[in-house]
DNA sequence: GTGACTGTGTTTTTT
DNA sequence: ACACAGTCAC
């Protein structure tokens, strides 16, 4: 049966879809169905018009939003037998850098860099920073690595190449950066390696060169669609442009209000200027909210009203007007932590699971007292982010042997590992190898391969051949071999396995459990991949995997996560942690372009991620480093309308005995046949009161140990249910 | 070349 | 408070 597009859809969604020729600027305002729109219209391309699947592309966010984009379409066109047959093979869906890096893959050569270039995170990028630092000898003290990488970052964005940044007019440190942005780039060439940012500059840069290959591409694609337009760059934007200038059939999708990423160069400029630059777009708003109670999007919109650059829009729904937010003022973090547990668990034994909740904070840092207080409650959560696992140390080695195998030339990935496990190549060595290599113009591999190595000792010279054997051995290997077999013999021969089973450092233990999971991963991607298991296909891929991309939401698990990654999520009821003025909104000493506007933006997102109830919670005093720091309540929470708010405030806790308690709503009156919850009993229903005030005693029946009689001012017990 | 010691920055957000 | 990088002594 066919979809019925018409029914399934809302009017507004429902032309979103249908309009597929030419421009198109949907704003979606917050739960307005703005995947649904992407799916449809996507589904719609193929089945309705029969376009060729690999004629569209479509971008998001994340690679788990294109995951998940994917197995929508596909049921949504198996659901519709009459046209079963046909599916997504060869549509180029994903992230704009995971596209740029097919890209790449096939033009870079263009460019002078070899197809099995390396990605650089951002840690390696630093490391780059850290080599020509020393290279053109400048004190790290005068200029910070972070902030000049940040800006070589920032010049990228904006499509700024060093050629053309060194012929500007530059203040002094302005000087700087450009001689550092200069050698950094030549760096990474040497290396074969890019940068995250390179990949979206250099396929901008081959559009613009090679009238082929802009003719190729935007031939290739009569529809392109993308996700969060609100948060693309200058470089995004162009190269969306240049794909489009064929058959101008664009559609982008985003929410002004939700732009959160300018830090990373987002230019909320693309969303707002959209219209003038497609004149013949046509905008299509979606309005009507099918996430939140009504109170949840009154406040959300209340707040958000609050920003001057914006295009203004109506959210509204037709749900219940709901409970009110609980914004509740703590002593401190611990106790914030403690509250939160106590009324999840709460909220546990009643008529939600864990992965229905959310906490939510503006930094991870955050997330540690509030972990502690769910373990202590034996409360299952998972935390998305934070310790990132593609950047432990353990990780990156295994990788950077696989990333020698692919491209030798990367002299990151060889000083990385050439002496992990030890063998006797120590910095002195290292450095003469390096020093002959450059000296001849070589990669430090290919210097290592070929030279006689005279500069170095006999021992070290011997160590030297053996590592380029090791290597030598896995690249054949690798020849015939998939990525699986490749990882195996990798360990093994390269001794790391042996060095942490043999290790006494306690920390060895949970870096194996990590190479074991990366290794589980490795068996599944040549499994999910039977065709495309190299080395070289894992690593293309693995080199943009995030931690939200490896995140599954569990059913039995509360969430807990920044602002930032809940971005496009919900969840029935949301804690937003630390409301406090200066984390959230969220102040640094040394701010230059803060800008607060954008901080609200990001409120705006942690509440309407709430589907029926929100909780505020800020605490008075809050532990920064090693020091105590006084707080106020954040300005944000003055800007919801006060109808719409329940304002609790907690007893200062006493930390002297081993418990100590308070629960939202604590104060209530306890009648029988309430529903009562002990922290060792578990759930009961009151049945017998007697005593007053201090002196009070309730008779329990409880679900697991039957009657108790319990003394309330002792008893830590909360109310489930009046 | 290894291990202990010191100093620094970290905790804004991430492809 | 803590981890990490850089420096120094052996």
């Amino acid at each position: 049966m066919a979809i019925d597009y018409k029914q399934t859809l809302n009017d507004q969604q429902y032309e979103a879809v249908v309009t597929t020729e030419g421009p198109v600027l949907v704003l979606a305002g917050a739960g307005s169905g703005k995947t649904r729109v992407l799916t449809y219209k996507v589904a719609y391309l193929v089945q309705e018009l029969g376009v060729f699947p690999g004629s569209i592309m479509a971008v998001t966010f994340t690679n788990k939003t294109a995951g998940e984009m994917k197995e929508r379409v596909e049921q949504l066109l198996s659901d519709s037998t009459e046209h079963s047959g046909r599916h997504l093979g060869g549509i180029w869906l994903g992230t704009f850098h995971s596209l740029c890096g097919r890209i790449l893959r096939a033009q870079i050569e263009r460019m002078g860099y070899k197809s099995n270039f390396t990605i650089y995170d951002e840690k390696d990028s630093l490391s780059v920073v850290k080599h020509v630092y020393k290279e053109l000898d400048i004190d790290p003290k005068m200029y910070s690595q972070k902030a000049v990488l940040y800006n070589i970052s920032k010049l990228k964005n904006n499509l700024i190449f060093p050629e053309e940044f060194s012929r500007s007019t530059l203040s002094p440190f302005e000087k700087v950066i450009s001689e550092i942005y200069d050698r950094y780039q030549q760096t990474l060439r040497n290396n074969n390696a890019v940068d995250f940012d390179d990949m979206i500059m250099f396929v901008v840069r081959l559009l613009r060169k090679y009238e082929e290959v802009r003719k190729e591409y935007a031939g290739m694609f009569s529809y392109i669609l993308v996700d969060e337009f609100q948060d693309t760059n200058t470089a995004q934007y162009e190269f969306l442009k240049h794909l489009a200038s064929e058959w101008q059939n664009l559609t982008v999708v985003g929410d002004d209000d939700q732009s959160i990423y300018s830090w990373r160069g987002a230019n909320l400029g693309n969303i707002l200027n959209f219209p003038k630059d497609f004149p013949k777009a046509k905008t299509i708003r979606l309005e009507q909210n099918y996430r939140s109670t009504q109170t949840i999007l009154d406040a959300a919109s209340a707040v958000v009203a609050n920003n001057m650059e914006r295009h203004p829009k109506k959210l509204w729904c037709d749900s219940d007007r709901g409970d009110r937010i609980v914004i509740c003022q703590l002593h401190d973090d611990r106790q914030e932590g403690d509250i939160i547990a106590q009324n999840i668990e709460k909220q546990m034994n009643g008529r939600y699971k864990g992965g229905e909740i959310a906490v939510l904070f503006r930094t991870n840092a955050q997330s540690r007292l509030i972990e502690e207080a769910l373990r202590r409650k034996n409360i299952q959560y998972t935390v998305v982010g934070g310790i990132k696992f593609y950047e432990r140390a353990e990780i990156k080695d295994v990788l950077s042997y696989l990333t020698m195998i692919v491209n030798p030339d990367d002299n990151l990935a060889l000083k990385r590992i050439i002496n992990v496990p030890s063998r006797g190549i120590g910095n002195v060595s290292l450095g003469r190898l390096e020093n002959g290599a450059i000296a001849e113009g070589k990669s430090i591999f290919e210097y290592a391969k070929c030279d006689a190595l005279e500069n170095l000792k006999p021992n070290t010279r011997k160590s030297v051949k053996e590592f380029v054997q090791l290597i030598d051995d896995l690249m054949e290997y690798a020849e015939k071999k998939d990525v699986a077999e490749v990882i195996d013999m990798a360990l093994d021969g390269s001794g790391y396995l042996k060095m942490l089973e043999d290790s006494k450092d306690i920390k060895a233990e949970s870096r194996l459990d990590n190479i074991g999971e990366l290794v589980a991963g490795i068996y599944d991607f040549v499994k999910n991949n039977p065709k495309k298991g190299s080395v070289e296909d894992y690593l293309q891929e693995v080199s943009l995997i995030t931690d939200i991309d490896t995140w599954e939401q569990r059913e039995d698990m509360v969430n807990l996560m920044t602002a930032h990654s809940a971005k496009g999520l919900e969840f029935s009821i949301v804690y937003i942690a630390g409301m406090e003025e200066g984390l959230f909104p969220i102040l640094r000493a040394d701010d230059e372009d803060h800008d607060i506007e954008e901080e609200r933006r990001l409120f705006y997102v942690a509440l309407t991620r709430a589907k029926k109830q929100v909780y505020i919670t800020w605490a008075s005093l809050r532990h920064r480093f090693a020091e105590e720091y006084e707080n106020i309540a954040s300005s944000f929470i003055k800007e919801i309308p006060e109808d719409l708010t329940k304002v609790e405030k907690a007893k200062r806790p006493d930390y002297s005995g081993s418990s100590y308690s308070f629960a939202f709503g604590q104060k209530l009156p306890i009648k029988p046949n309430s529903v009562v919850y002990h922290p060792n009993f578990g759930k009961g229903t009151v049945k017998e009161i007697s005593g007053f005030g201090e002196n009070m005693v309730i008779t329990v029946a409880f679900y697991s140990v039957g009657l108790k009689k319990i003394m309330l001012k002792y008893a830590n017990l909360e109310i489930i249910q009046y």
